[in-house]
Order: C-alpha cells, then sequence, then structure tokens
DNA sequence: AATTTTCAAGACTGACGAGTCTAGTATATA
DNA sequence: TATATACTAGACTCGTCAGTCTTGAAAATT
C-alpha cells in the first residue's frame, strides 16, 4: 500500500488521465441532470467528446460510472465550515447559516442530486450512504459543533448539541424545500425570509442560555 | 353538468368498472413500488389479470394511468385530523402527533411513494402540486389549527401558527427521515424517541405562553 | 336474433439503449 | 523498428417496452 501512488510502468500506450477526467465530467453533468435511466452511454461518450468504446474501457459498466459520478458530486456540496464565527452573536451566526442552508436546499442542482440519490439508494444503497455521509452529516457535524462551542461559552444553553443542529437545519427546510422538490411556484423571497427568521428567533427562545 | 352522474346508454357491451378498478389497483401497487420507468404496461396488465389492450382501452396511455395512480395514492396519505385532542395538555397531543408523524415519514411506503412523486414532478409538474396538496399540506394545515387553537385557549403562545406548524413537523423529519430515504440503518427506538421527545420540549420552550 | 362493443391472447412495429466487435489509426515502451 | 495498448467510428446483437393490430369469443342493447 506504501507504493499505491507509484505508477507501474506497462508496455504499450498509457490511457489517458485527460480523458479519463473528461467523462467523469460529462457524467457527473448528465447524471445530476438527468438521472440514471435518463442519461445513455452513448450521450456521456459524445458529451465527453469520445468514443464510447473508451467510456466502457477506462469505467467497465455505467452502473460503476454513476457511482463514481454520484461520489464525485457529493464530495462538493455542504455548507462552508469556514462560515463559522465563534464570536458573532449566536443570533447574527444563525440567520447567516440559516440562510445559506434556505439558498443551498432549494437550489434546482442540489434538488436534481437528491432525487437522483434517493432513487438510486433503493438498488445502490451505497449510494445513500455516500450521499448522506458526504452531504447532510458533514453540515449537521458542523452546526452541532458550533453550538456546543456557544454551550461552553454560555452564550447558549444547548446541552444535546446534536439534537439541536438536525432540529435547526430540518426546521429550516420548511415549505420552502417541499416547493422546490414538488418543483412548484417559490415563495416570495419576503416570505422566506420571514420564516427563516421566525425560525431563528424560537430557537434562541428554546435554547437562550439560562440565568 | 348537472348530469354527470347520469349513464348514457350506449349500445353494445359497456366497460366493466371492476376492471377498471382493478387496473387502477395494480398500477397504483406498481407504480408505487417500482416507479414510473420501472413499471411496464405489461406488467400492469398481467398484475390486474387483464389483456394490455383493455388497459389501453380504459386509460389511454401510459402517462394518464400513471398521474391518475399517484393522485389516488396520495389521498390515501397523512395525518387523521380526528387525532386532534383540543382538551388535553399540549405536552401530550405534541409527543402524539410526533411520535405518529414520524412513524409515516419513515415508513418504506411513505418514502418510495415520496421518491416516485419528486422524480416525476420534474416531468409532470401538475403531480407536485397532487402530491403537495393531498400530502403534506394537509397535515400542516391540521396541525397549524391546533396550534392556533390552543393559542387562542393561551396554553401556547403561537402567533403564527402557520410558521410554527411548519417548524415543528420539519423539525421531526431530522436524521430519522434521511435514513429512511436514503436507506441506511435505521436508529434504535430509544435514540428516534428520545429525539422526538427533545422536539416536543423546545417546541414547547419557545412556544410557551406568556405570563 | 341482429348488432355493437368489450375483452383476451398474442403477434407485430419501431424506438431505444447496454454492451460487444471489428478494422483502422495513434501513441507509448523496449 | 517491433510490439503492445489506447482510441475512433460505426456496425452489430440482444433485450425491453410503448403502442397498434388481428382474430375470435363474450356480453350487453335494440
Amino acid at each position: 500500500m506504501a507504493q499505491a501512488a507509484e505508477k507501474v510502468r506497462t508496455p504499450g500506450r498509457p490511457k489517458s488521465v485527460r480523458k479519463r477526467r473528461e467523462i467523469l465530467r460529462a457524467a457527473v453533468e448528465l447524471f445530476t441532470e438527468k438521472g440514471y435511466e435518463g442519461t445513455s452511454v452513448d450521450d456521456i461518450a459524445q458529451a465527453a467528446g469520445v468514443s464510447k468504446q473508451t467510456v466502457y474501457s477506462h469505467f467497465g459498466n455505467k452502473e460503476t460510472l454513476f457511482a463514481l459520478a454520484v461520489e464525485t458530486k457529493c464530495k462538493q456540496s455542504g455548507i462552508d465550515p469556514d462560515l463559522i464565527d465563534t464570536q458573532a452573536p449566536p443570533e447574527t451566526m444563525l440567520l447567516e447559516l440559516g440562510r445559506r442552508f434556505v439558498g443551498l436546499l432549494t437550489s434546482p442542482e442540489a434538488v436534481r442530486v437528491h432525487c437522483v440519490c434517493t432513487t438510486s439508494a433503493e438498488t445502490y444503497p451505497e449510494l445513500g450512504r455516500l450521499f448522506f455521509e458526504h452531504g447532510p452529516l458533514q453540515t449537521v457535524e458542523v452546526v452541532a459543533g458550533y453550538l456546543a462551542d456557544q454551550h461552553r461559552r454560555k452564550k447558549l444553553y444547548v446541552p444535546e448539541p446534536g439534537h439541536a443542529a438536525w432540529q435547526f437545519l430540518c426546521m429550516l427546510k420548511g415549505e420552502a424545500q417541499m416547493r422546490a422538490q414538488f418543483n412548484l411556484r417559490r415563495q416570495s423571497q419576503e416570505d422566506l425570509d420571514a420564516y427563516i427568521k421566525s425560525c431563528v428567533a424560537m430557537f434562541l427562545r428554546a435554547y437562550a442560555p439560562r440565568t
């Protein structure tokens, strides 16, 4: 395992890493756009500017390519941990987090990926785990960490930061995520922001520091 | 339109309503089980004990049948409004509602229907609306009504019952719904119940009556 | 009884898509 | 240079599936 990165010299022309990257890029784009059934290997080959045979030579079959594409995609999502500012007042921080999270949740891309993953999780349980651990779980852990910190600083009273993080994030989903998932007319920006503020306020009431 | 229910006599053998019902029943079962792409018209015909031609004669094409099947299914979901007891203490009532709601959310069937509907909503926006209005929206309205009532009785302080209902229900989704959707190992019953109780408690702290 | 329509069984068409194969060309190593 | 492999282009196999068509029987109306 120590030489994992070492290239074993084999005779003949080596496989082009550039082509491999191109295929994966096209696969990510098409699969997250159209889903597994809605995307043919020919489509991917064409989008990657490569022959179908090359796709098979690099990835073996459609399923393998799909799993890799989903994994790749999931690693690009989630809330940026650097966003956290432990000094800011919780109200400000939670409002900021809330707005970002809702923005992420309702983006057409996130909706599509979520949808593709739930559908595929039925047949490939591995994919469900992949998405869950690289996506939502990361975000929950970032928020839970923040809440635990505020608890220690006595800015909030959150004895169970894990529960509280799930509560906060799930609460935010609200009507907005449903409307996005079911392809319905979005709420107005004012309605959406009013809801987010209401969530932050109620969360702060429930987890106010004990006097 | 006044004679909508009146049967217009036509010569020849009338279409069998029993067969129509059988086809729709089989369609609901298969579509919610395997999704749109995963179910062929031949499968439905066979499951209904009917010839393919009969399916087409009753419903015209696959899409129409699918839309009808989803509509039928959605009308069978949601929280029973008769469950509401305005006299019981809010803590008891919310805990009961919470447990039922989580049970509903994580049932394999609900997960499948939700998944099929989000996937299909991309191509048939009507279906998204159907599911949303017959499913989640009903439940939110029942809970919002209950909270408004408790507000009037001064058992809780909930000036915006709509927001509060979304918050309460979405909060409950938590990790449990994700695990169900992504086909992961379920939480233990104790963990699940601890989370639900934590949600009810935090909701009551946030919306406690003002003294 | 004559007529009209439903229904079953199954053949059929046309499209699509996963995966294989071939023949020829390009690019690497020894 | 000889050899091994990557790659292209496109033909090809094989299976699936939506929707149509045919034939003959069953069940309703007049």
